[in-house]
RNA sequence: CGGGGUGUGGCUUAGUCCGGUUAAAGCGCUGGUCUGGGGGACCAGAGAUCGGAGGUUCGAAUCCUCUCACCCCGACCA
């Protein structure tokens, strides 16, 4: 392992690359743009999983598993979905190999499909042709499915986490028997993934809805909660879709309701992907490395002996046992790196690295005064505590560490939301200073595409709680009822 | 998919323009000794058909042709 990280301010993109592989996260792989994610970063990712799942069992949904692959038929009954998502296919055409006479495999040309199968982009289709056969009456209904999945889509440039060819994901698709509903459902899981961002990963995310150029292919409305990386480039964190009954009237989904009418179901889809993983590390990573929320990190506290020989290290192991076990009795995720074959400034700098929240060092010293080094991730201090408070100064620094990332990055974030009142200033603090940008829309798609042309800035979302207020857009001087805000985004 | 670039031990690279001993260095790796409170030192080792195929030549990492892969910048996207 190479010493030095790219510093952030020299070049954020080629920091955030070389993080994600020196600390053991993920690499690329033999298949261009799929990433293997590695044990530190799977473990991470996992929590992320099982959290979530937690969340959406308790507001009501289930899991499911549905096919990898998907028929191009059903592919194309929503016409903006494939619209959507035609141009980054990958197509299974064939089911067979075989040797040729040179004795290399190839694809045998006698095995091509009747139909062609799309590896799933996203499983709208399969699922609402599904759901057709499982609902009838008012009283299927709602449908709270939940799938943890992979997804391929064919990406041109891929950057691990953020965006590679096949990701994993969660996709929930929900059924109900009425507009309203649906709403309240899209709506909830924003609210799920917000309360998720901010309580977990300690990411402030804006909730908001999304322009009809930015939209779901295929929904009628997109909530989105956007964070803002420290480079100032906004990053879309979670997207939850109502999505009208465009995909009950293509899979002709319908259920015979208490009037005994036969009515088309209401739908909602909503997601968030390992992206979130480029998400947690562009929040609070520094330039010596990954920084975890204690929430979210697989190992909360490091212990580090220091010592002189073996014997040295049998006694700082008695003395750490019992430590051990009682941090373990809180719960908390404690590992004790005890391998002689690495040195105690070795180990410093690779947890640090790696973003383990706190560390312990203990040594003959501490072994004298019954005390031991405490250092934390987040603020690089160190201070000597007693033994005896050890536990509970614990407890409670992981708690102060979770709350002070949230605020740090809130900080950071709402002093990056500038409201601009004409195009030069947007500009301006979109060039030199960055983040989001506040300012009045005329709520048309051209306005929206000439400032992207221009600036490369888009609309990330109409924030939810935006007031209705009167002013002039930005760019075109029309009347404007919504600010909305802008960002170059990831 | 357009423009640019790079492929040399596990990693990062030098050597390529201008062909000529046994392909070089740092990191990493193995063994050993000393060490141990912030990536420690020294000694001794192992490890490369120079991305692949073909060609030119007495001789190719170096020149030519083809091919593959990856990276960067654009268009597209969670």
């Amino acid at each position: 392992m190479s010493k030095n990280l790219t510093k952030r301010n020299e070049d954020y993109s080629k920091w955030y690359n070389e993080l994600v592989i020196k600390a053991d996260l993920a690499e690329n792989s033999g298949v261009r743009g799929c990433m293997v994610i590695k044990p530190y970063g799977f473990a991470i990712w996992e929590k992320i999983q099982a959290e979530l799942d937690r969340m959406f069992k308790e507001t009501g949904h289930q899991n499911a598993y549905f096919p990898l692959f998907i028929p191009k038929s059903y592919f194309s009954k929503e016409a903006s979905h494939v619209d959507g998502f035609a141009k980054e296919c990958a197509v299974v055409t064939h089911y067979r190999l075989k040797n040729d006479k040179d004795g290399k495999i190839i694809v045998d040309e006698d095995a091509k499909l009747e139909e062609e199968l799309i590896v799933r982009p996203t499983s709208e289709t399969i699922i609402w042709d599904t759901y057709r056969k499982w609902v009838q009456s008012y009283r299927d209904l709602p449908l709270l499915i939940n799938q943890w999945a992979n997804v391929v889509r064919w990406e041109m440039r891929t950057r691990l986490f953020l965006r590679t060819a096949e990701f994993l994901w969660q996709e929930g698709h929900t059924a109900h028997a009425t507009e309203q509903e649906a709403l309240i459902e899209a709506e909830k899981m924003q609210g799920v993934y917000a309360d998720f961002a901010e309580n977990f990963m300690a990411m402030p995310v804006i909730k908001g809805v999304k322009t009809e150029s930015e939209r779901f292919a295929g929904a009628l409305e997109t909530y989105a909660i956007e964070a803002l990386m420290q480079d100032g480039k906004a990053l879309q964190a979670g997207t939850s879709h109502f999505l009208g009954q465009n995909f009950a009237k293509a899979f002709d989904v319908k259920f015979t309701s208490k009037e005994g009418k036969q009515e088309y179901v209401w739908a909602t889809s909503w997601g968030v992907s390992t992206r979130l993983m480029g998400a947690l590390v562009m929040t609070h990573s520094d330039d010596k490395g990954l920084v975890l929320p204690p929430k979210l990190a697989p190992i909360q506290v490091v212990i580090v002996p220091i010592y002189k020989g073996e014997e040295q290290l049998n006694l700082i192991s008695e003395k750490v046992q019992p430590i051990i076990d009682k941090l373990r009795a809180k719960g908390i995720s404690v590992k004790f790196d005890n391998r002689d074959t690495h040195k105690p400034g070795w180990k410093f700098a690779e947890y640090e690295l790696k973003g383990v929240p706190l560390r312990i060092a203990i040594g003959p010293r501490d072994i004298e005064n019954d005390t031991v080094e405490l250092a934390r991730r987040d603020t690089l201090t160190k201070e000597i505590v007693q033994q005896e408070d050890l536990v509970s100064i614990i407890e409670k620094l992981l708690a102060e560490i979770q709350e002070s990332l949230f605020t740090k990055a809130l900080a950071y974030r709402d002093s990056h939301i500038t409201e601009v009142a004409n195009f030069d200033e947007f500009k301006e603090v979109l060039e030199t200073k960055g983040g989001f940008i506040l300012a009045y829309w005329d709520g048309t798609a051209e306005t929206e595409e000439k400032i992207k042309e221009l600036t490369k800035a888009t609309i990330r979302c109409i924030p939810n709680d935006t007031k209705n207020e009167s002013g002039s857009c930005v760019f075109s001087g029309k009347p404007a009822s919504v600010k909305v805000l802008f960002a170059k985004a990831y």
